[in-house]
DNA sequence: ACGGATTGCCGTATCGGCCAAATGGCCGA
């Protein structure tokens, strides 16, 4: 059995959360960790790099993970892995997955009450026997309730994310199988929506027999739950369930279309069919009240029977698209081939893993023509984020990488932290000097929500911010979205000149779709930015893309899939609005009074002001790098 | 557990907010 690098990693991850429950060396779980995260971004696969020896020279693989590894790839697992998962009850590293309950509150209920599942754990809560505990309080025991219900919501859910390259690797499987004439996707993941309860395939054959069969001998297939004359479902290895229905080719457009969904958007074509003297099901078009057969071969043969052309199935979810289609005023959906940059990208400066020679070689092998350095700021400790000075050092090498590329401009970026009260983490003359601003919140998620509203506000309102990175800043399945007003900070945006990302990450696809399709209407553009921290993680552009084309966002409507002089003409124009603000701002620190002509903002003479270092006057130089 | 220098040993992300308990552990970023 061949274990996907992913599947190894995942081993490691679950080591490091089960040596924290039992109380490890720190030192030991980071290591187990640091591991994990190589793995996943090894360019290639383990066991290859295993046998050629240069697995051992990747840094954070010593000898002890090395052991482990040549024992997965022989066995499928490594002995303390076992031995460690039959020491703690599975439910535990359910629990550690609720925000608020980290290893050591796991690890306190268990002991203290017995908690072994969640679902023990919230009657506990219930019962008020939480906040009985040391370190417990009512406060927490409420937390825990929402956090649980945050949890609830998403299992049984995988991410698009996760889902997607799974079910494209099974249609290919399925492809390779004789009796196979077509295989597709439905459901929700062909609707590319952003989690995914279970997938449907779909398979055109005359002999649903031998198709199973080949189905079920799949690598990826775990375990056979069900399998019927025309539906077969099995568990693949990774826990994903799995429904392939075995269609006659003749019923296959019908079927695929049915199947695909989404029931309300289903619910309103047969509506519409049924207006027109016409029954379809997910055995084709009939004439009402007979067997008469008018088509359901292709999707397009049941749309047509409606008089629509064919929907895109990002759309069929009866928001407008059937009155649009019928209107001829279908969106031209962005593609991934559309951008042209990405404007939202981390280097081994703050938290990401490559350097920013290695970021900018990997932009430009997409065929971009920009690409935006946006490391974190300051107050981002945990990342060593940017202060000013390493701020226009990396300038500098940022400048040497795009000279010696000479393929793709490479932007001076920022994703600056918006701090508690909406101001930025940087000095405004600092970010006027950048090429492209980012701002994103990463503290302080749980402000009320005029507080949190004018918080943003007043970060765009600065005037140098470009872009609000993740607005709503949800995690899927983790974390809600915080508390604001986005109708209004939409809005104040198309006011502003700002644009809103949507952030390609699978984990996090922010803003979702409606918001997307509302900035749409009000004349936002949308950036679709990856948030990359990896060479490889510019590639989950395809999420951003697939969320941007649920939002019927076309090509106009994106930034990026525009030129960049139209990206760097609108923060020219919106900073020429702010000027007066910033003389303001410079003039108002002690120190820095000293008069300068007013020059346009490009090219300002740089009279650095002199780096406030608190009140306190010490020099307690931060840790250098 | 890793990795690098003290080659048998030592250091290894940070930092602030929250909440429970009255200064400090735990969590998340």
């Amino acid at each position: 059995m061949r274990l996907e690098n992913q599947e190894v990693a995942a081993i490691f991850h679950e080591i490091a959360d089960l040596l924290e429950l039992g109380d490890g060396n720190p030192f030991r779980v980071r290591s187990f960790r640091r591991a994990a995260q190589v793995i996943q971004t090894l360019p290639e696969h383990v066991a290859t790099m295993l046998e050629a020896g240069t697995l051992a020279k990747v840094p954070g693989i010593g000898e002890g993970i090395l052991t482990r590894i040549k024992q997965i790839v022989e066995t499928g697992d490594c002995t303390d892995h076992l031995e460690l998962r039959k020491a703690h009850p599975p439910g535990l590293l359910e629990m550690l997955r609720i925000e608020g309950m980290g290893p050591k509150k796991v690890r306190l209920v268990f002991v203290e009450l017995g908690i072994r599942t969640v679902d023990e754990l919230e009657a506990a809560a219930r019962a008020g026997h939480i906040a009985a505990l040391p370190r417990m309080g009512d406060k927490t025991q409420a937390n825990l309730l929402k956090a649980i219900e945050v949890f609830r919501r998403q299992t049984g859910r995988v991410r698009l994310g996760d889902a997607l390259p799974q079910a494209l690797a099974l249609l290919e499987g399925l492809r390779a199988v004789r009796e196979v004439q077509q295989a597709e996707l439905a459901g929700s993941c062909r609707r590319l929506c952003e989690t995914i309860g279970d997938l449907d395939l779909l398979v055109a054959s005359e002999q649903s027999g031998p198709v199973m069969d080949g189905f079920a001998a799949l690598p990826q297939v775990a375990e056979v739950m069900l399998r019927g004359e025309t539906k077969c479902s099995v568990r693949l290895r990774s826990g994903l369930q799995v429904d392939l229905r075995v269609i006659p080719p003749a019923c296959f457009g019908a079927a695929l279309h049915y199947f695909t969904g989404s029931k309300m958007h289903n619910i309103a074509v047969r509506d519409r069919g049924k207006r027109r003297g016409l029954r379809i099901s997910e055995y084709g078009v009939f004439k009402e009240n007979t067997d008469e057969r008018l088509g359901g071969a292709t999707e397009q043969e049941i749309f047509a029977s409606v008089g629509l052309p064919l929907i895109p199935p990002e759309l069929r979810e009866n928001q407008g698209e059937i009155e649009a289609a019928e209107e001829g005023r279908l969106p031209a959906l962005i593609r991934e081939q559309d951008l042209r940059g990405d404007l939202h990208v981390h280097t081994s400066w703050t938290d990401g893993t490559a350097s920013v020679a290695e970021m900018v070689a990997a932009a430009a092998a997409l065929g971009y023509s920009y690409v935006a350095i946006t490391d974190h700021s300051r107050s981002l400790a945990m990342a060593r984020g940017l202060d000013e000075a390493r701020l226009a050092e990396q300038r500098d090498e940022l400048r040497r990488a795009e000279e010696s590329l000479g393929k793709l401009r490479v932007l001076a970026g920022l994703e600056v932290d918006i701090l508690a009260d909406g101001s930025l983490d940087l000095p405004l003359e600092a970010l006027a000097q950048l090429d492209w601003v980012v701002a994103s919140i990463h503290s302080h998620f749980n402000l009320p929500e005029p507080e949190m509203t004018a918080r943003v506000l007043r970060a765009l309102e600065s005037g140098v911010v470009d872009c609000l990175g993740h607005p709503s800043g949800r995690l899927l399945g983790q974390r809600d979205p915080i508390a604001i007003d986005l109708d209004r900070v939409t809005r104040e945006a198309a006011k502003l000149g700002v644009a809103l990302e949507l952030n390609s990450f699978p984990d996090r696809l922010d803003l979702d779709a409606p918001h997307c399709r509302q900035a749409k209407d009000l004349g936002v553009p949308i950036v679709v930015n990856t948030d990359a921290h990896a060479t490889w993680h510019l590639a989950n552009r395809q999420f951003g893309i697939a969320t941007a084309r649920r939002g019927w966002l076309e090509p106009r409507d994106v930034l990026n899939a525009g030129p960049l002089e139209a990206i760097l003409e609108r923060r020219r124009e919106r900073l020429r609005r702010l000027q007066p603000k910033l003389a303001l701002s410079a003039g108002g620190r002690p120190g820095t009074a000293a008069p300068r002509a007013p020059a346009p903002p490009g090219r300002r003479a740089p009279a650095r002001p002199a780096r406030r270092r608190g009140g306190s006057g010490g020099g307690s130089s931060r840790r250098g790098r």
